[in-house]
DNA sequence: ATGGCCACCGAGGGTGGA
């Protein structure tokens, strides 16, 4: 099963790009984020037509999450628990061949410091709380999605420009690296232990053709599902095509839970 | 040090992104 993650930076302005991309690829599950489109004007009728099913929660102008499955999808949640105040939408959690899918968009937080950065670690805490009692249940589940953080210097082509950065803050770092303690697997890192490999990249000054990235698009594993993870990459071409997102495509390959296949 | 690019909404520039 090959999962794949896109921050596709509005669905409907990129729509001939996500449907060369889900030709030529061909991902059984595609986690989305930055729909930009209100709820009822998500394209499913041309996402149905290439063989998707789709859920998704979208919200006018900002934000917005959709999961996109060759399979069946049973939802779960389509709100992070914590908060009933909150309205953005950038959660959406679903069950797909017996794994649990959190399709996530984790607020940006900038500027640092202010309130957008607070909301950001408040976030964040809410999710370290679901994703506890996910592993509680100890079944297959990945937290998949932009997560807005640069993990180590290593993800970011020039680290000292980041430092009171909302995306590289010290608060952040430490709580991706406490997921990390928690039993989650950074499956990107995993099968690219030693090479700098960015998931996004400006659109200001040619950074994709400069190779100035991040790499903020995360896959996490629970302890349970960690042993069926065979391939991954990164669809860095996709950055460079006619009205591409700033993100590229980000995915793994799992094998299936009852044979090697 | 700053602004640069691109989408949104809505009808002009303001806002958000990272």
């Amino acid at each position: 099963m090959k999962i794949a993650t896109y921050n596709i930076n509005g669905i409907n302005a990129r729509l001939p790009v996500l449907l060369r991309w889900l030709a030529e690829e061909s991902p059984d599950v595609v986690c989305l984020q930055e729909l930009k489109s209100p709820q009822e004007r998500f394209p499913l009728k041309e996402i149905n037509a290439i063989g998707y099913h789709a859920v998704w929660h979208g919200q006018k102008s900002w934000n917005g999450v959709a999961v996109l499955s060759k399979y069946e999808i049973e939802e779960i949640s389509r709100a992070l628990p914590g908060d009933a105040e909150d309205v953005q939408s950038r959660y959406l959690e679903v069950m797909i061949q017996q794994v649990a899918i959190c399709c996530l968009y984790l607020p940006n937080g900038n500027p640092f410091p202010g309130p957008k950065f607070e909301y950001k670690l408040t976030w964040i805490e809410r999710l370290a709380k679901r994703a506890k009692t996910l592993l509680s249940m100890d079944i297959p589940a990945i937290l998949i999605g932009d997560f807005n953080i640069i993990p180590t210097e290593m993800d970011t082509y020039k680290p000292e420009k980041y430092v009171d950065d909302a995306l590289f803050r010290k608060e952040v770092k430490e709580a991706f690296s406490q997921l990390l303690e928690a039993g989650w697997q950074d499956a990107i890192r995993q099968l690219f232990p030693d090479q700098q490999v960015y998931t996004f990249w400006d659109y200001f000054r040619q950074a994709y053709s400069r190779n100035a990235g991040l790499r903020i698009d995360h896959i996490l594993l629970s302890p349970s599902i960690q042993n069926r993870l065979i391939e991954g990459g990164i669809d860095r071409h996709v950055r460079g095509w006619e009205k591409s997102s700033d993100h590229a495509p980000t995915w793994i390959r799992l094998r299936n839970s009852s044979n090697n296949g």
